[in-house]
DNA sequence: GCGTCCGATGTAATCGATTACACGAACCTC
DNA sequence: GAGGTTCGTGTAATCGATTACATCGGACGC
């Protein structure tokens, strides 16, 4: 690897000259910087990574921490974030921490040890380290969240509204007139899930006749399938399902099946993401769609501009949702 | 953030005693290494990586690149890659490429300034330039491809037996009484596809009285709902459909109701790689499993064996597949 | 008691870039 | 034409680690 040294004599001038054509052309007279060009082009330089970055203290380098890579809806989102850091010149540092405090400590290190210039994390935890971190950088801490809104964590985030989404998606249920409606969120520890139950429980104080059936999952296919058993064996079952992630809708729909039932004919089923699964069950699912690769997209330029110091307060970006209306749900079959 | 200097001085040390502590404890005597530990503790101290690496000119990071992160065959092995490539002490950059030849040699250029220590890559294409890369440094360049077998290539890499694991699935579906089969092929450009397909010719040779009719689709869902009824349309129609992804195998299951067919009743539908929906589709996929994590896993340690010079030949690991035999697929009705 | 060797530690060069500061030439201005 | 700018370029310090080589003191052999 041809170093600036290298370049500097190839073009007969000084690495100064060389490192000032690559970052202020501006600053170069015209003939100079062409030789310089001339001769990067010849060797094919390209500045060492580290050398900069030790001198720069920059490392041009995201974070990303996941609960699970393999989650599609992670995934789309990790898409979207790392489409906007290329673009951006950044490069993608992935963490799969599988929902491990552990692992959360050890990618934190990592930021602290300034591996990366920021981070963006999926999932409600920042780990303590973080938090302090967070505390003392106040709105210049290069750490934002995706997906979820905690304000007390005090780092920007980018999600829907999660509380009014889920509303929406109860509201759809009481106007094709279910009354009698099952819900399985996810696990409450986390905001989302938290703020989709708020937003289910205002709605059905709005419209309910009938009290809830609350059932807690884990988002997984299995506490799909097993919550939603439990909540049709209920006497009288519900008429519709709510499930707070289109996996635990996929496991719904098994439940459903298992037991003899129609969906919608006998149970209607609303999930949420809108994975690209859900158009292709059988019934295409009626879901909440999230945009996943513009949280992607919105979580970088957060990071982008806090590491720019273009911030001055923490910034909380709702991005739009929007209920897709599928096969999955009808009118309840009067019995 | 303390530098080594800071812990040298606070431990009444040099540098290089510092360093030595951390990197060679063996060399140091023991009181000289507790009070060089307490020091380090303090300060809460970590090596900057980036003069590590410009000293050393390792990284510590492996580049994985993948044609798109959010399918899910991919999102579980570069998980497996994550697990293994973490627990080696290695942090994951990942590229997604989107199929796009640029974006491939962006990220090759990376590799080549160094930038990671090695390149994992998951698709058929290897960029030019690092192609050349390969041929100069044969079995000691740092590049390992995973999922694909091309020993053109010259890179070691991690597979399963494709043109096996086509083949028994065509023996599945013979076994069944089957003998008009419909397949939806991946890209040819793809040796995946090809030797997928050479297996899957191989078992109609032998078993086959009647004529493959073989469509190409690229692995999507919508490929295999659009290919899926093209086969459903000629005359006669196939009694089995084998697709090359079970994403394909989830637009050909449209496709079947599409047409008011039954699955299995009227056509048997076998998926490819066993991805986390494929049990849960209705009816569940009968499909030839992958071991995705393993195949994550094996790559890394391809690899690390690459990094840590302890090979002189390029090797190809081949992994164990199962043909997952579910309710999709069912003796032709007779008739 | 002297020379040798070894183990423990320190000194300082080095990796490859960036950038503050210095310098000289050319060009104005009055 | 003396003094002041501006422009283009070079010199050299610096970032924070690693490591070859030097040094020193003590143990050991004869």
């Amino acid at each position: 690897m041809a170093t600036i040294q290298d370049v500097a004599r190839d073009a007969g001038v000084s690495t100064a000259t060389v490192s000032r054509v690559l970052s202020a052309p501006e600053r170069v007279a015209e003939p100079t910087r062409a030789r310089v060009m001339a001769a990067v082009e010849r060797l094919g330089y390209a500045p060492n990574t580290a050398a900069k970055s030790l001198r720069t203290l920059r490392t041009g380098k995201i974070l990303v921490t996941v609960p699970d890579i393999s989650n599609p809806f992670f995934s789309q989102v990790i898409r979207g974030v790392e489409e906007a850091a290329s673009a951006a010149g950044y490069s993608v540092l992935l963490g799969d921490t599988r929902h491990e405090e552990e692992r959360e400590e050890q990618y934190a290190a990592m930021l602290r040890r300034k591996e990366a210039d920021g981070l963006i994390f999926l999932g409600h935890r920042l780990p303590d380290s973080l938090a302090e971190l967070a505390a003392a950088l106040g709105p210049r801490a290069p750490i934002v969240n995706g997906c979820e809104f905690s304000p007390e964590l005090g780092v920007p985030s980018a999600h829907i509204d999660n509380e009014r989404a889920a509303a929406e998606a109860m509201e759809h249920l009481y106007g094709l007139g279910h009354s009698r409606i099952g819900v399985v969120t996810g696990p409450l520890a986390s905001p989302l899930s938290r703020d989709r139950l708020t937003g289910v429980q205002a709605a059905a104080a709005r419209r309910g006749r009938w009290a809830l059936q609350v059932a807690q999952g884990d988002f997984s296919i299995e506490s799909g399938l097993e919550q939603t058993l439990g909540l049709l064996d209920a006497d009288p079952p519900p008429t519709a399902v709510f499930c707070f992630s289109d996996e635990m809708a996929m496991g719904a729909l098994e439940a459903i099946r298992r037991r003899g039932l129609k969906c919608p004919a006998d149970v209607s089923l609303v999930g949420f993401d809108d994975i690209r699964y859900a158009r292709h069950l059988d019934p295409p699912l009626t879901t909440v769609s999230q945009p996943m690769p513009a949280i992607g997209h919105e979580v970088v330029r957060l990071l982008l501009d806090v590491l720019a110091g273009r911030v001055d307060t923490v910034r909380h970006v709702t991005l739009a949702h929007r209920l897709v209306i599928r096969a999955s749900t009808a009118a309840p079959t009067r019995g």
